[in-house]
DNA sequence: GCGGATCAC
DNA sequence: TATGGTGATCCGC
């Protein structure tokens, strides 16, 4: 009855249907068993049992009269919500399927035909889809992958050569609108409204004289009936030109979506999906609908959208990950639609915020507009190394620690000033051998940016830590870290 | 402002 | 043998 965490298998992704997921869910627990991760994961899963339990007492003492009064309140807020609704924009969200593997398997034929994953015996970064088909997916230890799929092969990653490749992609992105932005090497939005409006069909093109448009009718999308069109939020007709019928939109959105995939593929061999809408929450589903190498077309009209949501699993919703989805499948929500059936109780058990970003979702709402990052507003560098211990017998840091924290320092040192960037802020992170994680962190009344002014500060922070860390502990203890981390904010 | 948590990729 | 790195945001102090 609980979600997923760190010891089960995450199928949420494309290419994970139909698994046996008993089988592969035993073998990740049986590998991962008596180790120091196994335990801390474990400790988490309790943690949050008992988080999820506490609510559900706080939800059986809500009175009918509670939960009623919520939802005439939160009936406001999803009117307003709803007369805010814009679906006039053609937002696109295009995904490289299986980026890292994809661009692997394009310049290694051998790897072809098996499947294989890129990353480490430590943790994978992704893997192609034959290796889907046994369990293995992205942020897996490699050495968990092999149980599951003895024959995998696993490459080392090539890192500068995706952000190439990504460019390209980018570049051709760019050739069909300059409104997109990037928010990874293989993910972009896109919005084609301006593209759209901008080009002309042919009149065969139009089913009003000829075929209607058929999409891709593998993926459920529909083909628009009149009906919908007169429906109140209905929005075609907004945005069509005089004289020109009201499939033109969608038919042209669908076309331009496929070009661009075509073009990706021409130029990088490697194939891309796309979900089209009219906002980026709805485009981000979509295009995981069709995966790989295709694209899916949700119609921009208020009943199409509330049925394509209502059905929807919470866990496909950006943003809702394994804790948010433990507590409201608790609470018995586990598709979208559950969220408004549920909003008086969830208004009593979740933060206004919270609540907001749920009916928000559940009325298929999300950005109108893409946006690129407006800079960043942090800056940061961290180590896995294995276990060391962090305090000397007389509680000082030890060197090899000292020397760590040096080399992060100047590491960060270095990135600042590649990208002029100073800030008021430094913090250290630390996961200990156990892999448990703490942060400390002090602002200062000025930006700092130099190797020797971060290395000072984050050995002081790491110092104090240790020192709060010991308190608790038997005199000689030793602290054991398998990671540190240096960052700067503020700026 | 701080520290822990959560989430995405 | 073995479970990442980077950045953002939110919540409750």
């Amino acid at each position: 009855m609980t979600g997923p965490n760190s010891l089960t298998l995450n199928d949420g992704k494309a290419g994970m249907q139909g698994l046996d997921k008993e089988r592969i869910n035993r073998i990740i627990r049986e590998t991962s068993k008596g180790s120091k991760f196994f335990q801390h994961a474990e400790k988490k899963e309790k943690e949050l049992k008992n988080k999820v339990d506490k609510m559900l007492k706080e939800r059986g003492e809500l009175t009918e009269q509670m939960i009623k009064q919520s939802e005439l309140e939160l009936d406001g807020v999803l009117a307003r919500l709803e007369s805010a609704r814009d679906l006039t924009r053609d937002i696109v969200h295009v995904d490289m399927d299986a980026f890292y593997a994809a661009v692997e398997m394009r310049d290694n034929p051998a790897l072809k035909d098996v499947p294989m994953a890129v990353g480490g015996s430590a943790m994978l970064s992704t893997s192609n889809y034959l290796a889907r088909r046994f369990g293995v997916r992205a942020a897996m230890p490699g050495f968990i992958a092999k149980k599951l799929c003895p024959g995998l092969v696993i490459v080392p990653g090539h890192h500068e050569k995706y952000s190439a490749v990504s460019s390209q992609v980018m570049e051709i992105i760019g050739k069909f609108t300059s409104e997109f932005a990037a928010m990874s090497l293989d993910e972009v939005y896109c919005d084609l409204t301006d593209v759209v409006q901008n080009r002309t069909v042919s009149p065969e093109e139009c089913p009003e004289h000829g075929e209607p448009p058929l999409f891709n009718n593998l993926n459920g999308s529909h083909t628009p009936n009149n009906d919908e069109v007169s429906k109140p939020g209905a929005a075609r007709d907004e945005v069509s030109k005089p004289g020109l019928c009201w499939c033109r939109r969608e038919r042209v959105v669908w076309n331009v979506v496929e070009e661009m995939r075509r073009e990706i593929e021409t130029t990088t061999q490697l194939t891309a999906s796309a979900g089209l809408s009219c906002n980026t929450f709805l485009a981000k589903v979509c295009s995981d609908l069709n995966k790989p190498n295709g694209q899916y077309f949700l119609p921009s009209d208020r009943e199409t959208i509330m049925d394509f949501v209502a059905e929807l699993e919470i866990k496909k919703v950006p943003g809702i990950g394994r804790v948010q989805q433990a507590y409201l499948s608790a609470l018995g929500v586990n598709k979208v639609s559950d969220l408004i059936t549920h909003r008086g109780t969830l208004a009593h058990l979740f933060t206004p915020a919270t609540v907001h970003s749920y009916l928000y979702t559940a009325l298929g709402l999300g950005s109108n507009q893409v946006s690129s990052d407006e800079g960043r507003r942090s800056i940061s560098t961290e180590n896995t190394f294995s276990d060391t211990n962090v305090n000397t017998g007389n509680n000082k840091l030890t060197p090899e620690i000292v020397v760590m924290l040096s080399e992060l320092s100047e590491t960060l040192a270095n990135r600042l000033k590649a990208e002029n960037l100073a800030g008021e802020t430094v913090s250290v992170k630390m996961k200990l051998a156990t892999f448990e994680i703490l942060q400390r962190s002090r602002t200062q009344s000025h930006a700092v940016s130099t190797k020797e002014e971060i290395e000072f500060t984050a050995r002081e922070l790491l110092c104090q830590l240790v020192k709060e860390l010991l308190e608790i502990k038997p005199p000689g203890h030793r602290l054991s870290a398998r990671l540190l981390g240096v960052r700067v904010n503020k700026f």
